[in-house]
DNA sequence: CATGAATTGATAATGATTATCACTACTATT
DNA sequence: AATAGTAGTGATAATCATTATCAATTCATG
């Protein structure tokens, strides 16, 4: 049985309190400032055990893996490749769009990612 | 100034003469049984090469980087889960959508990359 | 409080990719 | 043709993110 320990609820609680999108060694860093130094393994196992249970989800945006609250509409990414800045935005008809297509294809969709890669407002 | 040597030749025209999204590894394996053995390094460069010359395009759906031909119109794919196999779909619509929603955060994109996961219709 | 199951942390291992470096091949110029 | 300079190659070391290992610890519960 998987627990919800003092060390995922301290994970849980910095993503919940945030919009940001997480790497796990930034995760790590932030949690040691404040007191909660947890080994990186730990961390790493923490994410992986709270997003199975959906309390927080991931994407993989350029092979490295964020998360983010669970909490939200369901969203894509915009992705500045300048700062590294993640804004989010929703689009029904590109999810629409999209099981038009997996019917199409016969296919059974689980899930999906879409990163538009660009430069942001402040850095063109 | 950037070359297309044999090796790179060999390498663009193995992709070019497939429907395929080849890992580097892959291809590699591919290549060394049709007698031409090419070391695992160069066959990186090569790739980087080819991309950054626009003869070939790439994605990178789970972590790992997947090469393909250049020569196709835009596309984005379906992965299914089960056996790996990926389908390319086009679709107007969801192009469409995405300028607008980057016009609407001010956004300048560059590219984007839409994976679809779930699982096809030979695995159901 | 005993017991088994789950978690933790340090660290080793993994897998994909990139960097290094000595050497070779190719191009353009004397 | 000889030279010089630039780019490519291959073996291997290094890197980076992540996962596995394993002994020690903590937790839930009877």
């Amino acid at each position: 049985m998987v627990k919800l320990t003092q060390h995922r609820q301290v994970i849980l609680d910095l993503i919940n309190a945030s919009n940001h999108h997480w790497e796990a060694e930034e995760l790590a860093r932030t949690l040691a400032k404040r007191g909660h130094s947890i080994g990186i393994a730990t961390v790493y196992r923490g994410l992986a055990a709270l997003e199975a249970q959906g309390l927080i989800s991931s994407f993989q945006p350029l092979g490295r893996k964020r998360y983010e609250r669970a909490s939200k509409d369901h969203h894509d990414h915009l992705l500045c490749t300048e700062c590294g800045d993640i804004l989010e935005f929703i689009n029904e008809q590109i999810e629409h769009q999209q099981t038009l297509v997996a019917q199409e294809h016969g296919f059974q969709i689980t899930g999906h990612q879409l990163v538009i890669f660009g430069i942001c407002k402040n850095c063109q």
